[in-house]
DNA sequence: CTGCATCCATCGTGATACTG
DNA sequence: CAGTATCACGATGGATGCAG
Protein backbone atom coordinates (compact mmCIF):
# COMPACT_ATOMS: atom_id res chain seq x y z
CA UNK A 1 0.00 0.00 0.00
CA UNK A 2 1.42 3.38 -0.72
CA UNK A 3 1.45 6.13 2.76
CA UNK A 4 -0.94 8.01 0.21
CA UNK A 5 0.87 11.41 0.51
CA UNK A 6 -0.08 14.75 -1.01
CA UNK A 7 -0.78 15.82 2.59
CA UNK A 8 0.54 19.33 1.18
CA UNK A 9 -3.06 20.79 0.85
CA UNK A 10 -3.32 19.68 4.06
CA UNK A 11 -1.75 21.35 7.55
CA UNK A 12 1.84 22.54 5.90
CA UNK A 13 4.99 21.07 7.51
CA UNK A 14 7.65 23.97 7.31
CA UNK A 15 9.64 21.84 9.69
CA UNK A 16 9.41 18.66 7.71
CA UNK A 17 9.48 17.30 11.19
CA UNK A 18 6.15 14.97 10.64
CA UNK A 19 5.68 12.39 7.65
CA UNK A 20 9.23 12.85 6.76
CA UNK A 21 10.65 10.84 9.07
CA UNK A 22 8.19 7.49 7.16
CA UNK A 23 9.66 9.02 3.61
CA UNK A 24 13.17 8.82 5.24
CA UNK A 25 11.89 5.61 5.94
CA UNK A 26 10.91 4.65 3.02
CA UNK A 27 14.15 5.67 1.42
CA UNK A 28 16.38 3.11 3.25
CA UNK A 29 13.77 0.68 3.59
CA UNK A 30 14.82 -2.65 1.64
CA UNK A 31 17.06 -5.60 2.78
CA UNK A 32 20.11 -4.10 0.41
CA UNK A 33 19.72 -0.18 0.67
CA UNK A 34 21.56 0.34 3.73
CA UNK A 35 24.05 -2.19 2.72
CA UNK A 36 24.52 -0.96 -0.61
CA UNK A 37 25.27 2.79 0.99
CA UNK A 38 27.10 1.46 3.42
CA UNK A 39 29.78 -0.09 0.73
CA UNK A 40 29.27 3.35 -1.08
CA UNK A 41 30.60 5.51 1.77
CA UNK A 42 33.43 3.71 2.52
CA UNK A 43 34.51 3.14 -1.11
CA UNK A 44 33.42 4.94 -3.95
CA UNK A 45 32.86 4.93 -6.76
CA UNK A 46 31.98 1.42 -6.90
CA UNK A 47 31.24 -0.60 -10.08
CA UNK A 48 28.24 -2.77 -10.51
CA UNK A 49 30.70 -6.02 -10.26
CA UNK A 50 32.48 -4.53 -7.15
CA UNK A 51 29.17 -3.66 -5.63
CA UNK A 52 28.04 -8.02 -6.60
CA UNK A 53 31.45 -9.04 -4.75
CA UNK A 54 30.93 -7.07 -1.45
CA UNK A 55 27.50 -8.14 -1.17
CA UNK A 56 27.88 -11.77 -2.11
CA UNK A 57 24.16 -12.37 -0.66
CA UNK A 58 22.73 -10.38 -2.83
CA UNK A 59 21.30 -11.36 -6.64
CA UNK A 60 22.24 -9.47 -9.74
CA UNK A 61 18.05 -9.12 -9.79
CA UNK A 62 18.08 -7.62 -6.81
CA UNK A 63 21.25 -5.57 -6.78
CA UNK A 64 20.14 -3.67 -10.19
CA UNK A 65 16.54 -3.20 -8.30
CA UNK A 66 17.49 -1.27 -5.08
CA UNK A 67 20.32 0.59 -6.79
CA UNK A 68 17.33 1.79 -9.14
CA UNK A 69 15.24 2.81 -6.49
CA UNK A 70 18.06 4.56 -4.63
CA UNK A 71 19.07 6.63 -7.85
CA UNK A 72 15.64 7.73 -7.77
CA UNK A 73 15.23 8.71 -4.32
CA UNK A 74 18.22 10.87 -5.34
CA UNK A 75 20.68 9.05 -3.20
CA UNK A 76 22.98 7.07 -5.62
CA UNK A 77 24.04 8.57 -8.43
CA UNK A 78 25.23 6.54 -12.06
CA UNK A 79 27.74 6.84 -14.23
CA UNK A 80 27.62 4.94 -17.40
CA UNK A 81 31.02 5.75 -19.39
CA UNK A 82 28.89 4.19 -22.52
CA UNK A 83 32.14 1.98 -23.43
CA UNK A 84 32.23 -1.49 -24.45
CA UNK A 85 32.99 -3.48 -22.75
CA UNK A 86 30.41 -1.20 -20.41
CA UNK A 87 31.40 0.32 -17.70
CA UNK A 88 29.29 1.79 -15.22
CA UNK A 89 30.10 3.62 -11.71
CA UNK A 90 27.88 4.13 -9.02
CA UNK A 91 28.73 6.78 -6.39
CA UNK A 92 26.20 8.55 -3.50
CA UNK A 93 24.83 11.96 -4.10
CA UNK A 94 25.48 14.91 -1.21
CA UNK A 95 22.06 13.47 -0.16
CA UNK A 96 23.36 10.06 0.28
CA UNK A 97 26.50 10.85 2.06
CA UNK A 98 24.64 12.67 4.54
CA UNK A 99 23.12 9.38 5.81
CA UNK A 100 26.91 8.78 7.33
CA UNK A 101 25.96 9.71 10.34
CA UNK A 102 22.94 7.40 10.85
CA UNK A 103 25.11 4.96 9.40
CA UNK A 104 28.00 5.45 12.09
CA UNK A 105 25.36 5.77 14.66
CA UNK A 106 23.34 2.59 13.39
CA UNK A 107 26.93 0.84 13.23
CA UNK A 108 27.98 2.23 17.09
CA UNK A 109 24.98 0.51 18.02
CA UNK A 110 26.06 -2.84 16.52
CA UNK A 111 29.21 -2.74 18.42
CA UNK A 112 27.73 -2.06 21.87
CA UNK A 113 24.80 -4.27 22.11
CA UNK A 114 27.30 -6.72 20.69
CA UNK A 115 29.81 -6.58 23.86
CA UNK A 116 27.21 -5.31 25.90
CA UNK A 117 24.64 -8.30 24.97
CA UNK B 1 16.74 -16.84 3.25
CA UNK B 2 19.21 -16.62 6.35
CA UNK B 3 22.39 -15.49 6.08
CA UNK B 4 24.03 -18.53 7.75
CA UNK B 5 26.10 -16.81 9.87
CA UNK B 6 28.54 -19.07 11.47
CA UNK B 7 31.79 -17.36 10.47
CA UNK B 8 32.96 -18.18 14.14
CA UNK B 9 35.48 -20.94 12.70
CA UNK B 10 36.22 -17.57 9.81
CA UNK B 11 38.19 -14.86 10.72
CA UNK B 12 37.47 -13.83 14.64
CA UNK B 13 35.64 -9.93 15.23
CA UNK B 14 36.48 -9.48 18.43
CA UNK B 15 35.59 -5.69 17.52
CA UNK B 16 32.37 -6.76 16.18
CA UNK B 17 32.80 -4.28 12.88
CA UNK B 18 31.97 -6.82 10.74
CA UNK B 19 29.07 -8.48 9.87
CA UNK B 20 27.27 -6.93 13.20
CA UNK B 21 26.05 -4.10 10.48
CA UNK B 22 24.53 -6.38 8.85
CA UNK B 23 22.71 -7.89 12.18
CA UNK B 24 21.83 -4.29 13.18
CA UNK B 25 20.09 -4.03 10.19
CA UNK B 26 17.91 -7.08 10.66
CA UNK B 27 16.88 -5.90 13.69
CA UNK B 28 15.21 -2.56 12.57
CA UNK B 29 14.49 -4.29 9.35
CA UNK B 30 10.65 -4.20 8.58
CA UNK B 31 8.28 -1.78 8.06
CA UNK B 32 7.31 -0.67 11.22
CA UNK B 33 9.89 -1.29 13.39
CA UNK B 34 11.48 2.01 13.52
CA UNK B 35 8.63 3.56 13.22
CA UNK B 36 7.33 1.55 16.66
CA UNK B 37 10.48 2.43 18.22
CA UNK B 38 10.49 6.07 17.63
CA UNK B 39 6.89 6.39 18.97
CA UNK B 40 8.30 4.01 22.28
CA UNK B 41 11.31 6.59 22.28
CA UNK B 42 9.32 9.84 22.49
CA UNK B 43 6.64 8.46 24.90
CA UNK B 44 6.70 5.17 27.02
CA UNK B 45 5.52 3.01 28.56
CA UNK B 46 3.04 2.52 25.40
CA UNK B 47 -0.19 0.11 25.71
CA UNK B 48 -0.77 -1.62 22.44
CA UNK B 49 -3.97 0.11 21.35
CA UNK B 50 -1.99 3.44 22.21
CA UNK B 51 0.58 2.06 19.41
CA UNK B 52 -2.38 1.83 17.01
CA UNK B 53 -3.39 5.15 17.42
CA UNK B 54 0.08 6.57 17.12
CA UNK B 55 0.72 4.49 13.88
CA UNK B 56 -2.92 4.34 12.24
CA UNK B 57 -1.15 3.02 9.28
CA UNK B 58 -0.43 -0.37 10.70
CA UNK B 59 -3.00 -3.05 10.99
CA UNK B 60 -2.93 -5.13 14.40
CA UNK B 61 -1.41 -7.97 12.37
CA UNK B 62 1.75 -6.04 11.25
CA UNK B 63 1.94 -4.14 15.35
CA UNK B 64 1.43 -7.17 17.14
CA UNK B 65 4.13 -8.78 14.74
CA UNK B 66 6.97 -6.46 14.69
CA UNK B 67 7.23 -6.00 18.87
CA UNK B 68 7.21 -9.37 19.08
CA UNK B 69 10.22 -9.19 16.78
CA UNK B 70 11.49 -6.30 18.32
CA UNK B 71 10.92 -8.13 21.68
CA UNK B 72 12.65 -11.27 20.87
CA UNK B 73 15.76 -8.81 19.38
CA UNK B 74 16.02 -7.67 22.96
CA UNK B 75 14.72 -3.83 21.96
CA UNK B 76 11.27 -3.71 23.85
CA UNK B 77 10.01 -5.16 26.56
CA UNK B 78 6.37 -6.20 27.27
CA UNK B 79 5.22 -6.03 30.45
CA UNK B 80 1.38 -8.24 30.97
CA UNK B 81 -0.53 -6.73 33.86
CA UNK B 82 -2.61 -10.18 33.69
CA UNK B 83 -5.73 -8.27 34.57
CA UNK B 84 -9.10 -8.03 32.97
CA UNK B 85 -9.77 -6.33 30.97
CA UNK B 86 -6.45 -7.23 29.49
CA UNK B 87 -3.45 -4.49 30.54
CA UNK B 88 -0.18 -4.65 28.24
CA UNK B 89 2.65 -2.92 28.70
CA UNK B 90 5.78 -2.36 26.00
CA UNK B 91 8.91 -0.02 26.59
CA UNK B 92 12.24 0.31 25.05
CA UNK B 93 15.24 -2.03 26.73
CA UNK B 94 18.36 -0.43 27.01
CA UNK B 95 19.49 -1.44 24.53
CA UNK B 96 16.17 -0.06 22.47
CA UNK B 97 17.32 3.33 24.11
CA UNK B 98 20.54 3.59 22.71
CA UNK B 99 19.32 3.38 19.14
CA UNK B 100 18.33 6.76 19.84
CA UNK B 101 21.20 8.74 18.15
CA UNK B 102 20.42 6.72 15.03
CA UNK B 103 16.99 7.58 14.66
CA UNK B 104 18.28 11.66 15.70
CA UNK B 105 20.51 11.03 13.01
CA UNK B 106 18.01 9.51 10.74
CA UNK B 107 15.45 12.16 11.38
CA UNK B 108 18.13 14.86 10.88
CA UNK B 109 19.01 13.41 7.47
CA UNK B 110 15.10 13.12 6.40
CA UNK B 111 14.82 16.62 7.62
CA UNK B 112 17.96 18.14 5.63
CA UNK B 113 17.08 16.16 2.58
CA UNK B 114 13.93 17.90 2.53
CA UNK B 115 14.95 21.32 3.01
CA UNK B 116 17.98 20.47 0.32
CA UNK B 117 16.39 19.14 -1.92
C1' DC C 1 30.79 -6.25 -18.13
C1' DT C 2 26.27 -4.69 -17.19
C1' DG C 3 22.39 -5.57 -17.23
C1' DC C 4 17.12 -7.49 -18.65
C1' DA C 5 13.42 -11.35 -19.00
C1' DT C 6 11.19 -15.28 -17.31
C1' DC C 7 9.55 -18.76 -14.18
C1' DC C 8 8.80 -20.06 -9.65
C1' DA C 9 9.11 -20.31 -4.47
C1' DT C 10 8.85 -17.89 -0.31
C1' DC C 11 8.15 -13.89 2.69
C1' DG C 12 6.11 -9.65 4.18
C1' DT C 13 2.17 -6.99 4.26
C1' DG C 14 -2.73 -6.10 4.39
C1' DA C 15 -8.09 -6.66 5.05
C1' DT C 16 -11.40 -8.85 7.47
C1' DA C 17 -13.47 -11.51 10.92
C1' DC C 18 -13.23 -13.75 15.31
C1' DT C 19 -11.72 -14.79 20.46
C1' DG C 20 -10.84 -14.38 25.64
C1' DC D 1 -8.26 -4.32 25.38
C1' DA D 2 -5.19 -7.26 23.26
C1' DG D 3 -4.71 -10.14 20.57
C1' DT D 4 -5.51 -14.70 16.91
C1' DA D 5 -7.09 -16.89 12.32
C1' DT D 6 -7.70 -16.88 7.60
C1' DC D 7 -7.27 -15.48 2.95
C1' DA D 8 -5.09 -12.70 -0.64
C1' DC D 9 -1.60 -10.07 -2.98
C1' DG D 10 2.62 -7.87 -4.03
C1' DA D 11 7.58 -7.77 -2.99
C1' DT D 12 11.54 -10.28 -2.47
C1' DG D 13 14.66 -13.93 -3.74
C1' DG D 14 16.87 -17.74 -6.64
C1' DA D 15 17.97 -19.98 -11.06
C1' DT D 16 18.65 -19.66 -15.60
C1' DG D 17 19.03 -17.79 -20.08
C1' DC D 18 19.59 -13.82 -23.24
C1' DA D 19 21.46 -9.14 -25.02
C1' DG D 20 24.31 -4.99 -26.17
Amino acid sequence: MDVTPAPDDGPPDPDCSIGRTENALHVIQGRWKLLVIHHLLVSAPRRFSDLERAIPQVTQKMLIQQLRALESDGVVQRIDYDEVPPHVEYQLTAAGRALSPSLTALHDWAVQSCSAG
